[in-house]
DNA sequence: GACATCACG
DNA sequence: GACGTACGTGATGTCC
């Protein structure tokens, strides 16, 4: 390139090169590469590179540019978005891998020292625009490198584009081929014909073909507007005429700004030479081998050299020890900027909020914390108390704290902007506090789900264990700041000092925890669980538990009364027939009477050395006794009573008078959820006078609650994984699987079926599920164990499939220590190769996983897509039960949502996995949950 | 806090 | 040949 003179002016030549169009270019155009050391994904940047490169390869000589920039859009919030909330609103997200390689480019761009802008608010167009307007008033020329059509209304007088790609240059003639009309017209025809791209409304029903004649004809679009009346066509006529409004908001959208407030001048974007010490760092950073060698031949310096990582032995990520990390406080505005600052430069932070509580739903937001670089974190107090006098609280805020609405305002745009990584341990909680408070916290990564995804079934994904296991240090505790029992306080009333030490190392903690995990999603092969399964739930689930079911006290505490009077007369009887008085709920007291006093067979003591007096056992004792059977009668009631009717009333939120629960995303080894505080999946049904409990779930008036549950997907699950040629035709043919399995194992045809034998086949087909034994067998069939053995013998003989599945599936487990869904998550074995007793629960747990593992993640497939496909339906999703969805309604959309529900259901495996067998979903629906189900 | 029991899929 | 045995969860009450 040639030198530039002092001053831009008459003879300046400037190159304006669109920067995001670059990039998405570079991204399409080239598979997923990702950086050998780390998998960081850096296909992007590399392609970006090379464009650069061969942009400068192709600009030397006389008709060089004197002065270059790359222009980039920052932020995505835009005047245009005041002018128009939807604009641009159809844009699809940001792809995962392409998010992290943004501040790369703008590296990039630095080490190749070429001039790199962009101003927050404002679209890389309108800086284009200015730009170039400056350029033309000074004398000057300018090429815009870019093939987006918005730009096109700049072209002229001395301004022209250039599409790299194509090599086309487009001046006026271009421009007038492209719209039918010349560059100064061109914003009046997109705003008729409008933009599906940025969603810019236009009018209806008109294109640019149409556009293009209309303002031909009448000259301008003002002038349209004005004579719209004397347009022929009748449909076209009352089309500009009902739309003129939106017409014209859609020029404003498309009419770029030629007076965005620049802080930069022309004179700063002289061409420059690279320093080739800088360019050669970054690209070796990169680990570009390629581009390496052919820059630094072009430069004339030499290729430094990229060692190839041994995959096996990378480095681990160095980072500063816990004892020089530095935590401060942040309690103003101007302390909070410089962190902003770095957040954006990065492109990623780690966030932490302390709050008074644990539970989402009603805990107040005391502080945040946020941490950049290892070693590096802050806390923002902002709703700590003032320390009391004496015996009094103090309800008055302490000093030296930054306003609440001040901080969640400066940190709004970072928590919500597409282009920042909010990284988060176990983010469902911290989102939903953030959603109280007005903030939509997006995208997200979690070190928890992380941790699941690679390390499910080795240990549990808490901070305190992945913190001591994967860093070597323990978390500052939390009980000595709150204390403990009655004398326990809230997070508000710990002093600041101590909170900031406290809630600044989590996010440390946090963000350490996340560059360790990044690279090593990539080497376990699970970041598509992660990315897939994992993460998108996050928001879903948030949204279910924060909605809540309503629950209807008064049933509730009815029944319960009715539980007290049905308990107290058992009780009664319990202890006539006893002969004395005892705790009906202590199982050894049961065991006492029935085993001692009055001598019954069977009594087995637990590891405690006191007798168990499970079900089972007192079921069989109600033969010989009337007692046993009270007890059972009257332990069901207790447990309705105190599980459900009590409890669940407590759990109902005074605001919303509705339950909500929590699910536990990484609770369950297999995948599934769990749901806790309170369980809302292990609601009564089985027994009549349990299923009543759900008529205490209901729907709001003029709603209905729907339930859709996959029907059998386990064995449907099985019958494909085995391969099983005759359980999947059953189920393609809508058989009933349990009488099939019976007739096919017993020999009796299926029009012969009696309950008992379809009983006993179908306890089979559940035994297969959970790694059967002829022990298990026979003591859930109450039958002779050789006889059960028997079964299974005979099952095997007619299903061989299912013996190998077994034999491979711990084969497979005890090689290499976990087992995998058909979805790729893995379920850790870790006591599969242990010795005694041990070995077979983790046998049974590797058979059972896979099954029960590819469920979970069918069912969690259908609800990240659900959202979506309800979308601006008056339907609600609830709740989920392992393989049902639960979904509030309003009465007149049943006949909408079910359907479409169902096919989301339905399709959920698709298309990753083609399944042998269909899933089938069933649906019911009804004023409550009883009802529905 | 461990254990026994029982609610669900 | 004996040993112990269906899979996955969470909440509650007793007992120490």
């Amino acid at each position: 390139m040639s030198s530039a003179p002092t001053g831009f002016g008459k003879g300046c030549h400037l190159h304006l090169i669109d920067g995001s169009a670059f990039i998405f270019r570079a991204y399409h155009a080239l598979p997923p590469l990702t950086r050998k050391s780390d998998g960081l994904p850096i296909g992007a940047v590399s392609g970006f590179c090379n464009m650069l490169q061969r942009y400068v390869e192709d600009n030397t000589g006389p008709d060089a540019p004197t002065h270059v920039a790359v222009i980039f859009d920052k932020g995505s919030h835009t005047f245009r978005n005041d002018l128009y909330d939807l604009y641009k609103a159809n844009r699809e997200a940001m792809p995962e891998d392409l998010r992290p390689q943004i501040p790369l480019t703008r590296q990039a761009t630095e080490a190749f020292n070429i001039a790199c802008k962009e101003m927050e608010g404002f679209e890389a167009d309108d800086i284009i625009a200015t730009l170039a307007c400056q350029a033309r008033e000074a004398g000057g020329r300018v090429t815009i490198i870019s093939s987006d059509k918005d730009l096109m209304q700049l072209v002229g007088d001395g301004v022209e584009m250039l599409d790299a790609m194509k090599n086309l240059r487009i001046g006026v003639d271009g421009v007038r081929e492209k719209f039918g009309v010349g560059p100064e017209r061109v914003v009046d025809v997109q705003a008729l014909a409008g933009d599906s791209v940025d969603n810019v409304p236009g009018a209806p029903g008109i294109g640019i073909k149409t556009a293009a004649l209309l303002i031909n004809e009448y000259g301008d679009l003002d002038a349209l507007l004005e004579r719209a009346g004397e347009i022929k066509q009748p449909k076209r006529r009352q089309t500009l005429i009902d739309h003129a409004d939106q017409i014209r908001l859609s020029r404003q959208l498309v009419q770029l700004d030629c007076k965005t407030p620049l802080d930069f001048g022309l004179d700063d974007l002289e061409v420059k030479d690279p320093d080739p010490e800088v360019l050669m760092g970054f690209l070796t950073e990169m680990e570009f081998r390629t581009l390496t060698r052919r820059i630094s031949e072009k430069l004339g310096v030499e290729a430094p050299v990229i060692e190839a990582p041994k995959a096996a032995e990378a480095e681990p990520v160095e980072m500063p020890s816990f004892d020089d990390a530095e935590y401060v406080a942040v309690t103003s505005a101007e302390e909070l900027a410089p962190w902003i600052a770095q957040i954006r430069e990065r492109g990623w932070v780690a966030v932490d909020t302390e709050t008074t509580g644990l539970n989402e739903m009603v805990a107040e937001l005391v502080g945040i914390s946020l941490a950049v670089e290892p070693g590096r974190a802050c806390y923002i107090p902002l709703q700590h108390r003032a320390e009391g006098e004496g015996l009094f609280e103090s309800t008055e805020l302490a000093e030296g704290q930054m306003g609440l609405d001040e901080a969640l305002d400066a940190l709004r745009d970072v928590l919500e902007s597409d282009a920042i990584v909010k990284i988060g341990q176990n983010m469902k909680y911290d989102t939903k506090i953030f959603a109280r408070y007005g903030v939509q916290v997006a995208p997200i990564d979690d070190t928890m789900l992380m941790s699941y995804a690679m390390h499910g079934g080795e240990h549990n994904h808490g901070m305190d264990t992945l913190s001591e296991r994967y860093l070597g240090h323990t978390p500052i505790p939390i009980k000595p700041l709150l204390g403990s029992g009655k004398s326990a306080i809230t997070f508000d009333r710990v002093p600041i000092d101590k909170a900031t030490q406290y809630a600044a190392e989590d996010a440390d903690i946090t963000l350490r925890l996340w560059q360790i995990f990044r690279p090593e999603l990539h080497k376990a092969r699970v970041t598509t669980v992660y990315e897939t399964l994992e993460r998108p739930l996050v928001p879903v689930l948030a949204q279910m538990e924060m909605h809540g079911i309503k629950v209807d006290r008064d049933t509730l505490s009815r029944m319960s009364n009715a539980f007290s009077q049905k308990m107290a007369a058992l009780e009664d009887e319990i202890h006539e027939l006893a002969g004395e008085k005892f705790n009906v709920g202590s199982p050894s007291q049961v065991g006492g009477i029935l085993f001692d006093k009055m001598s019954l067979p069977g009594g087995k003591k637990g590891k405690t050395g006191k007798y168990s007096t499970p079900a089972d056992v007192l079921e069989d004792l109600a033969t010989e006794h009337d007692l046993p059977g009270r007890v059972l009668d009257w332990r069901q009631l207790s447990k309705l009573k105190s599980t459900y009717t009590d409890a669940l009333q407590e759990h109902i939120n005074s605001d919303t008078g509705r339950v909500h629960t929590s699910y536990a995303i990484a609770g369950a080894n297999t995948g599934r959820l769990a749901s806790t505080e309170p369980n809302l999946q292990n609601i009564p049904v089985r027994s009549e006078e349990g299923r009543r409990i759900r008529e205490a779930f209901v729907a709001e008036p003029g709603n209905v609650l729907v339930s859709l549950d996959y029907s059998q997907i386990e064995l449907r699950i099985l019958a494909h994984i085995a391969k099983i040629p005759e359980l999947k035709q059953a189920f393609d043919d809508g058989l009933d699987i349990h009488a099939m399995t019976a007739s096919e194992m017993f020999d009796v045809p299926l029009e012969e079926m009696t309950p008992d034998i379809r009983r006993q086949a179908k306890a089979i087909n559940f035994g297969v599920i959970y790694g059967i034994s002829g022990f298990g067998l026979a003591r859930n069939l109450r039958i002779p164990r050789a006889e059960a053995q028997g079964f299974i013998d005979r099952y095997f003989e007619r299903f061989p499939g299912i013996k190998d599945y077994m034999a491979d599936t711990k084969g497979f487990a005890k090689e290499h220590g976990f087992v995998q869904t058909l979805f790729g998550r893995k379920i850790h074995t870790p006591e599969i190769n242990a010795k005694g007793p041990r070995s077979g629960f983790a046998q049974r747990a590797a058979i059972n996983a896979p099954i029960q593992g590819t469920a979970a993640d069918i069912i969690r497939r259908a609800m990240i897509r659900m959202p979506a496909a309800i979308e601006g339906m008056p339907a609600k999703m609830l709740l989920q039960v392992h393989d049902e969805l639960l979904f509030e309604v309003a009465e007149d959309a049943v006949d909408d949502l079910i359907p479409r529900a169902r096919e989301v259901m339905e399709g959920a495996a698709d298309p990753a996995v083609h399944l042998d067998v269909k899933l089938v979903v069933d649906a019911g629906k009804g004023a409550n949950w009883a009802e529905a189900h």
